[in-house]
DNA sequence: ACTTGTCCTGTCATGCCGTCAGCTTACCGA
DNA sequence: TCGGTAAGCTGACGGCATGACAGGACAAGT
C-alpha cells in the first residue's frame, strides 16, 4: 500500500534519512504550535532541526507538503476516535455515559493536535481536497456511527423522520470540533472549561436521542 | 471615537488616499477568496490594484494588518446578526421561526464572508487577541441573546439549572459557524445543502428550549 | 582500499519583503 | 496667478526565503 518512503528526487530513504525526515516533521509540528501558520518558514524548521533548508526540500516539496504528512500521521491516530462511539448504547444512563465519553475523547484529541488541526481546518475550508480528505478521515468514523445511532432513534419515532441523520450527526461533530478549536475563546467569554463539557454532553445526547439525559 | 484614517507614517489620508486604500482592501478580499491565505503576497495585491508594493505599506503594516481592517469592516455588518435573535419568542411556532431565521441568517452571512472569516477563525484559534476580539464582536450579540433565552427556559424548569447557559449558547453558535465554514464539506458526505438547514434548525431549537419544535 | 549508493550542504539565481528618498499631484491662501 | 505645503506615489535597494544543483561526506558491502 504505502511502499517505501521516498525523497523528492526519487531515491529510497534509508535509516538515517528517515530519521532526519522525522526530525524535520517533529520540528515543524513544534513550530506550528508556537508561530502562526503563515509565518512558518522552511529555513526556521531546518535550523531548529540542526540541518539546512536544502535537506528539507529533499524530503518535502514545501511547507504545505510536510504539513500534509504530519496530518496523515495524526489521522492514523484519529482512527481511535471510532472506539468512542462504536457499539455504544444510547439508552438510559449508558446513553449519558456514551455522550460524556464522546465529548471528552473528542476534546482531548483536539487539544492534543490543535496546531495541525487548525491548519487542516483552514486547508479544508479553502477547498483543498487533500486537507479535506484528511479531515474527513478523522471525522468520518465518528460521524458514521452517530448517523446510525440517529437512524435507530428515528425508527423508534423519537426523531422526525424527515430530518437527515447524516446532517444531524455531521453538525454535532462540527460543533465538537469547533468548540475544541476555540476552547480558549470561551474562557474570556466567562465560560469556564468545566462548564463546557456538561453542556456539550447534554447537547449531544439531546441531538442523538431527541431526549434529555436522565438525572 | 475613530478619528481620521491615517497612513503608517502618520499623515492623514485624504479623498484620493482613502480611495486607493479601499481599492487595496477590495483586491485583498478578492485574493483571499481565490488563493490560500498563506500564498497571498503583498506584491500580488498591489499589482491587482494597479499600484506598487510601496503604496501598500503606506496604508498597512503587512498583509495581516490589512486583513484585520477587512475583518473590522465585516464585523460592523455582522452587528445586523443581532436582529436575528433580539426580542424573539421561543415559544410554540414562533420558536420554530426564530430558529429558522437564525440558522438562515447565520449561514448566509458566513457564505458571504467566508474568505475573511476563515482567516479570522485561524487567527483566533492561533491565539491572536486581535482576531479573537473581532470574532467575539461578531458572535457576541447572538450568543448573549441566546444565553438570555436559555436562562428563561431554565427558569421554566425545561433545562437543567446546573448547565451553564453561556456554554450552551456558545456551543450552538460555534456549531453554526463551523457548519457554515464547511458547507461544501457536507456535500461530498452525501448530505445535501437543503438537508442541512432543517437539521440545524431542529438542533438549535432543541438546545435553546429543551424541546422539539412543534409540527 | 575500493566501489556504490545514500545523505547532506555550499552555492547560486530568483523573487518577495519592507524602507527610504525623492518625485508628482492636489489643495489653499496671498 | 503663483508659490507653498502636505498628500500621494514609486523606483531602487539591502536583506532574506525559496528552490535547484552539483559535489563532498559517510556507511556498507566486496
Amino acid at each position: 500500500m504505502t511502499g517505501q518512503v521516498r525523497t523528492v528526487d526519487g531515491r529510497v530513504a534509508g535509516r538515517r534519512g528517515q530519521a532526519t525526515r522525522q526530525k524535520l516533521l517533529d520540528c515543524l509540528g513544534e513550530m506550528l504550535s508556537t508561530s502562526p501558520y503563515r509565518d512558518v518558514k522552511v529555513i526556521d524548521v531546518a535550523r531548529k532541526a540542526g540541518t539546512s533548508p536544502a535537506t528539507f526540500y529533499q524530503y518535502f516539496p514545501d511547507v504545505e507538503g510536510a504539513v500534509l504528512e504530519l496530518a496523515e500521521e495524526m489521522a492514523k491516530e484519529g482512527a481511535t476516535l471510532t472506539d468512542l462511539v462504536a457499539d455504544r448504547s444510547w439508552a438510559g444512563k449508558s446513553g449519558t455515559a456514551a455522550a460524556e465519553d464522546l465529548v471528552e475523547g473528542f476534546l482531548s484529541f483536539w487539544r492534543k493536535h490543535d496546531a495541525i488541526l487548525r491548519v487542516v481546518d483552514l486547508g479544508a475550508a479553502e477547498g483543498d481536497k487533500r486537507f479535506y480528505k484528511i479531515r474527513m478521515k478523522i471525522l468520518n468514523s465518528v460521524t458514521n456511527s452517530l448517523t446510525e445511532a440517529v437512524k435507530e432513534q428515528q425508527a423508534k419515532g423519537r426523531i422526525d423522520e424527515d430530518l437527515n441523520p447524516g446532517a444531524i450527526a455531521g453538525s454535532l461533530v462540527a460543533m465538537l470540533a469547533a468548540v475544541a478549536a476555540h476552547q480558549k475563546g470561551f474562557q474570556s467569554w466567562g465560560v469556564k472549561q468545566a462548564d463546557l463539557r456538561p453542556s456539550l454532553t447534554w447537547l449531544v445526547h439531546l441531538g442523538i436521542t431527541g431526549r434529555k439525559p436522565p438525572k
